[in-house]
RNA sequence: GGAGAGAUGGCUGAGUGGUCGAAAGCGCUCCCCUGCUAAGGGAGUAUGGGUUAAUAGCCCAUCGAGGGUUCGAAUCCCUCUCUCUCCGCCA
């Protein structure tokens, strides 16, 4: 959530941004909201001041054994004026509540303009895209050849959007993992965390996917309100959900490995072929959380960690800043990492890194002791993908493939894949 | 799955209908005294919200969560969640 104190004393700066973000906020709508609430919750706590007041009088009438049946008549007739001024307070803060939940993060002032993906701007770029004196194929048919990658199988087990992979191509799926998990542990310092796969709503709510995107989200079928995360973004931000950490406990670095779910829905005819975009799909995620004045200059070291995972892999890539309209909900600023995949011949998002600021620790309430140690302060917090190690696999298969159809594993990755060097050939 | 116990402020722990946002102790902060690796004295020390120029006052809410009874609920009733112990089962 944005803070409620700019919805009321800069309500044009929040109209302008949803609607830099490619939206729309029916501001009217939210401020006839508030006002009716600033007097309703005056009139009411007045309401219950005085029932108070009354309560402890009747409390003392009693004692000193005086007549108290008209005291409560009147006590009871107030009451009543009381729970109804309740009842309208309520009502009026749900819909103020549910208002602010839909409102999308304040970018950060450094984000571009624009509509869309084709608006990103392109900060860096590495490597250079490998030349082939063959024509590349691409991951589907690596697979294919080196019967790694077997989509009929996993489309008679579960449908369209899943992968089976097999023998060598499983292990160095796994290889990508450990190896990008154990770069952030030693050389990053991160801490590694195991987190539930099934999250809460709440939890959902808390990082923002929740109340507006529960279209892109797996429920389960259950008396319970369980889902499958969508990413370990959820259940490892959550981590500090309703604290207060002291502040020098403060950065906060978590790593973790989780599969991730998605739906996909609204995204038939993107990507079918392929690994590219699938309901299950594994990633490495990093998670921040730090002071509120850190957060920009940790932006830049946690994109800056998964560039090394690519570095070390020897996979070309660039990084761009998302304009204003691609920028997610829940991000006050993007850094796509982009690799480049042959077999496309295009750069391929591979990671996402964020700043949510505060917008995440306001819904979770995940605040700190300032530095002056007196009034808890939110948090802000940041995550990226560290990488997405299906997608991963897919840019080492194209860009390390080889004129016979085998690939090479990446220095790299040997130690993990028991000293193989060669996959196929 | 069966049986039982519990959930109060940073921690321990009182509090079974009224002046309790909550005793006491510990911890922490500041001050005083004293002076030496200690002790003593004093003050302060929850969170969210409203009002406001204000992180000053004042007010409202919060004793696991939600609902109920009552003029009034930490205290009584109901539902739920979580934790712990024992038995069974299980990776």
């Amino acid at each position: 959530m944005i803070d409620p104190k700019l919805l009321r004393t800069s309500l044009e700066l929040v109209v302008k941004n949803v609607e830099r973000r490619g939206g729309a906020f029916d501001s009217d709508r939210f401020a006839e909201a508030e006002a009716r609430r600033k007097t309703l919750q005056v009139e009411t706590e007045t309401l219950r001041k005085a029932r108070n007041e009354s309560a402890k009088a009747i409390g003392m009438a009693k004692g000193r054994g005086e007549d108290i049946a008209p005291l409560l008549a009147a006590q009871k007739k107030a009451g009543e004026t009381l729970a109804n001024h309740e009842a309208e307070l309520e009502a009026v803060t749900r819909t103020l509540t549910d208002i602010q939940l839909g409102l999308p993060n304040m970018l950060d002032e450094s984000v571009p303009d624009g509509k869309n993906e084709e608006d990103n701007v392109l900060v860096r770029e590495w490597g250079t895209p490998p030349s082939f004196d063959f024509d590349p194929l691409d991951h589907i048919e690596i697979g294919e050849k080196l019967a790694g990658i077997d989509f009929e199988a996993a489309s008679r087990i579960s449908g369209a959007r899943f992968a089976v992979l097999r023998g060598q191509i499983a292990s160095l799926q796994r290889a990508l993992v450990q190896f990008m998990l154990d770069t952030h542990i030693t050389e990053h310092q991160y801490q590694e965390v195991y987190v539930p796969y099934l999250v809460q709503g709440h939890a959902l709510q808390g990082t923002g996917q929740l109340p507006k995107f529960g279209e892109d989200l797996f429920k389960v079928v259950d008396e319970r309100d369980f889902y499958l995360i969508p990413t370990a973004e959820v259940p490892v931000t959550n981590l500090v959900r309703d604290q207060i950490l002291p502040t020098d406990s403060l950065p906060l670095r978590f790593v973790t490995h989780t599969p991730c779910f998605r739906s996909e829905a609204g995204s038939y005819g993107q990507d079918t072929r392929g690994m590219i975009r699938q309901h299950q799909f594994e990633k490495v995620e990093m998670v921040h959380v730090v002071n509120p004045e850190d957060s920009a200059d940790a932006l830049e070291q946690l994109t800056g960690h998964a560039e090394n995972i690519l570095k070390k892999l020897g996979l070309p890539y660039r990084v761009v800043t998302l304009c204003a309209g691609d920028t997610g909900f829940g991000a006050a600023k993007t850094y796509d990492l982009e690799v480049w995949l042959p077999g496309q011949k295009r750069y391929r998002e591979i990671s996402s890194c964020s700043n949510c600021g505060d917008f995440q620790a306001r819904r979770m309430g995940a605040r700190t002791r300032g530095s002056d140690g007196n009034k808890p302060v939110l948090v802000h917090t940041l995550n990226g993908s560290g990488l997405a190690a299906g997608r991963a696999l897919i840019a080492v298969l194209e860009n390390y493939q080889r004129e016979d159809g085998s690939v090479a594993v990446p220095e790299a990755l040997q130690p993990y894949m028991r000293g193989v060097t060669v996959i196929g050939g």
